[in-house]
DNA sequence: TGTATTTATGACCGATTGGTAATTAATAAA
DNA sequence: TTTATTAATTACCAATCGGTCATAAATACA
């Protein structure tokens, strides 16, 4: 009757933790896309045989949505602590798109936007998930637009919305853009430019 | 002996139009990637036959590079035409994108973005040939904002080269968005909204 | 020591995958 | 009319696909 100490305590214990599992899986459907990684594939990557992978996460599909549900949090977590470092909002946009600039080319693109050119079109599911982040991430970015003009350190007039929207579509094209080029020097700067265009 | 008139006239001739089965291909390969498009689904869009298909244009991986670079010369031919339009060069420049983002919405994406996300981190082929056409649309680019920068029409003091870069890669983003909304009403003003920050 | 319950493993499944090869059909040239 | 050549069609192939199921193993509890 312990709520607190629920623990699965019946029967064989896991061998694994799911979030490692999660975490393997999420990397190969990050670099190989939905298609392009079989159940072999997850296997391999993850340690665990087919029959484990579909009693644990479901089918494919299924575990691909939380792959990609993991994907989502544990980014978000890495990334949006750079939006708090300064009193500025400038300051706090600029490293956060640094940052966020990093990440993506350190990981050779980003797993939404992978999703999103291969899937949404005809996955409701991912769709509707990455429509949801998507929505988070553009208020998240308005926010700061718009402290930041008050702040009079963007003096651009536009509506604080349409410059996340261009800076939301910056940034997605920052990640198709990177998993063509061996050298990104010249796409490190484009969210920077974009920023100092405003001011 | 006649090099002019060298059509091919030994044998059974051919009950189809190249172009046509290219076009097919494309539009297929363009909506669903390459790992999401099986021969079934190629003989069904071209009305071929996998043997005709495998006689006419090579296994899976040629037709797909086959259907590519005709996507891509398509594409620029539809498009490049608009940046003619006008005597200023920043008119040039806001019609070709104006109708480069029709176009991207119309089309729901754009074949090479798809394509660079999916295939170019594995497939040496698909890079080169997106790295080609980056290259070129790219000096495209710089060389109107040059243009423009030197007419006083873009008053910003920027590298016209790093300029082309923001556009290539909002361009980019664009066509990876486009995917995820059936509203395409926020992103069809971002290309202006970029261009009218240089002003 | 059973018994119940959960997990791990691997054999197994039909369907589909990309790809080949043999056969037939249609044409031009001899 | 025969022959050479090319295209269309289809039967066929091994391999792989995603997915299931029966069985063995490991634990808690009675």
């Amino acid at each position: 009757m312990n709520i607190v100490d629920q623990q699965r305590c019946v029967g064989r214990p896991r061998e694994f933790e799911e979030d490692r599992v999660l975490d393997a899986a999420m990397n190969i459907f990050w670099n190989q896309g939905y298609e392009g990684t079989s159940l072999k594939d997850l296997c391999s990557a993850t340690g665990l045989h087919k029959g484990s992978l579909y009693q644990a996460f479901g089918d494919k599909h299924q575990l691909f949505l939380k792959s990609l549900k993991y994907y989502m949090e544990q980014s978000f977590k890495e990334v949006a602590a750079s939006a708090y470092l300064h009193d500025s909002p400038m300051a706090n946009l600029r490293s956060l798109l640094k940052e966020i600039t990093i990440k993506c080319i350190e990981g050779e693109g980003c797993m939404v936007i992978n999703s999103l050119v291969e899937m949404a079109p005809h996955d409701q599911e991912v769709k509707q998930m990455i429509d949801q982040s998507y929505a988070m991430k553009q208020r998240f970015l308005t926010d700061l637009i718009d402290r930041a003009q008050r702040d009079g350190e963007i003096t651009i007039k536009q509506d604080p919305d349409r410059l996340a929207a261009v800076l939301m579509v910056t940034l997605a094209g920052l990640a198709a853009t990177v998993k063509g080029f061996s050298n990104t020097d010249h796409v490190s700067y484009v969210l920077e430019d974009v920023l100092s265009s405003w001011s």
